[in-house]
DNA sequence: TTCCTATCACTACGATCGTTGTACGACCAT
DNA sequence: ATGGTCGTACAACGATCGTAGTGATAGGAA
């Protein structure tokens, strides 16, 4: 019988986030989820039941912290423009890259796992779409009318380019960089500088 | 002793390939390429002595692989302007993420992996080094004055935006798409065309 | 020929894998 | 207190893992 009981079951999910993001796909085992998260072997394969769904709770405890992250940072309410949100985009790629390095490449471990796996496929769209409902929202309340398209655009792109601060070479990994790439995206996605009728092409 | 058969050498690795693209990092296994292979077990395990030797040996078979397409490719000889290279890295982007997706999953399950071990991180600086030098060649030739920097980035954009393009949804995986992004690459890059007539403030 | 050496197919080993099952203990309603 | 339910700890299963080693064989040197 599957236990209930959710903060170990966060617990066990938070071990395997950091499992993944260190030792890989091929790192995660009921085994070492239990010996990482302190907890007696077999705790894991009993909340569980397969490896599949330790790969599915890890990735739904991501979308969460996720979540959570882009809520905390949302509290910028003021309007801003073009340049601030190039600000905002690099720096949210610095602080992924460098405070939450191991999450997001737990993140990107179970990307490239999904295209095999229904199951996180499924998991994974669900994050996406969420975070572009999210996004457009907070693209709204920052007073930018980017549209959901040009959102899912930037989205997909800022990911890509996460996944290329994290595995690129470490001393590529400043503010500097970060700023560049943020620039790049945005401009790239919206189009050169602002105005009213915006070029996509 | 370790065998030299080169030739037996490239169909293991080729069949590692295939196996890291179809099944991930967890599924690559001495056993399994044998038998993708079509090779009598044990014979992987006789070339490449470790797990780790398999998966450099399968980085460098790509590496190889992706420098004769690249040469291939690097035909067009005429001088081109910004939109033509737009078109190329389009074109490039698709056929990748379409024609040749096995092998570039299996790519960037190898750059996952060379986060955690040096033996395949060096083998991936080499690669991403020598295309950065073929790469600025090809522009030379193609007439464009791109320097190396701009270069280095384009081409960490164009692999992080093909990991983007492999893993989405597959209806993203369009010319569409693909033109799109490398629009994006190349405006984001090097700045927004110019052009006479064009209205860039 | 005969010997030698490199290459090969194949086997063996201990460790670890994913998964399932069972027995113990805490808790709650009665 | 008692009976039953649920969470937990732990053991055990067959399968598969990474790796090392063992003979057999084939082709050139002597």
């Amino acid at each position: 019988m599957a236990p209930q009981n959710t903060e170990r079951r966060r617990a066990l999910a938070d071990a395997a986030i950091d499992l993944l993001g260190r030792e890989g796909v091929h790192g995660l085992t009921h085994r070492n989820v239990d010996e990482r998260a302190g907890l007696p072997s077999g705790t894991a394969s009993n909340y569980f039941r397969s490896r599949d769904a330790l790969l599915v709770a890890a990735m739904e405890r991501i979308a969460g912290l996720h979540r959570a992250d882009m809520e905390a940072g949302s509290l910028v309410t003021a309007p801003i423009g073009r340049a601030e949100l190039v600000g905002i985009i690099g720096a949210s790629l610095l602080y992924s890259a460098t405070e939450q390095r191991v999450r997001y490449l737990a993140v990107y471990e179970l990307t490239l796992e999904a295209t095999r796996r229904p199951a996180l496929r499924e998991v994974l769209t669900r994050m996406h779409e969420a975070a572009v409902t999210m996004t457009v929202g907070l693209h709204r309340r920052l007073g930018l009318d980017t549209s959901p398209d040009d959102v899912a655009n930037l989205i997909v792109l800022y990911g890509s380019t996460l996944f290329g601060l994290l595995t690129g070479p470490s001393d590529r990994l400043t503010a500097e960089t970060a700023a560049t790439l943020a620039n790049a995206i945005v401009t790239g996605v919206l189009g050169p500088a602002v105005r009213v009728g915006d070029g996509v092409s």
